[in-house]
DNA sequence: CTGCATCCACCCAGATACTG
DNA sequence: CAGTATCTGGGTGGATGCAG
């Protein structure tokens, strides 16, 4: 994008960070994640509603982004246990923090919202 | 989705949550607005790289959950400023907090990714 | 059990042009 | 200045079938 302000560049960086680790399935793995080692059927029900293709897909790019650990244990039938790693337990907290936010405002939302759509349209 | 369990309800309708105000326009909005009153142009060049549309868009579904209040003001020519909400500011800590996390650890996703690319593939 | 491959439908985001 | 309208391409996610 051709930025001369380091500061903009760093805030560009940022924001596709967080769009990767924000994004829907990414936070509530994470959060599924939460101090503990799951493997892949148990992440399957753990986060509700996600298909099996997405959470694959979100396990491989925490993975390459470090976030997760991917363990294969070499048994049959197969095991694959996944836990956050140091750097995805930093980011654990606010992850958490971000989601009591959001259950402790989805009334405020809901209510927002309808206040919104009952206004008379401008 | 027809799920009994109210915990398991309430992940859901948090993750909805999140998906809206976590998505990567309107963390950066916000963070715009972190403690100032913005028009819509000088939103326009703070958030660097969103397309009028999306910056419309956005605000609107900020506005509409509450988060951002919108100020139109019956001058010629028009103008429009945007500010925080009150239920916005509870939002604002962990958003800034999740912009300095990306900012502290890009470095080390950016490391993780490359030694994840330089695996043999499997 | 834990995936990958493929197909496909849908939504979203960008570009562009126009309006009050 | 602050939008709206429309078109369109690409990415995202679901469903299904197959494999180690």
């Amino acid at each position: 994008m051709q930025v001369s302000d380091p500061e903009v560049a760093r805030l560009c960086e940022a924001r596709q960070i967080l769009n990767r680790v924000g994004d829907k399935w990414s936070i509530a793995v994470i959060y599924a994640l939460d101090g503990a080692t799951l493997r892949f059927t148990e992440l399957r029900r753990e986060v509700h509603g996600i298909s099996q293709r997405m959470l694959t897909a979100t396990l491989r790019t925490l993975e390459r982004d470090g976030l997760v650990r991917r363990t294969v244990h070499p048994v049959v039938p197969p095991r694959v246990d996944y836990e956050l790693t140091d750097l995805g337990n930093t980011l654990r907290g606010t992850v958490c923090t971000l989601m009591t936010w959001a259950v402790n405002h989805a009334d405020d939302i809901a209510k927002a919202r309808a206040e919104y759509d009952a206004r008379p349209a401008s």
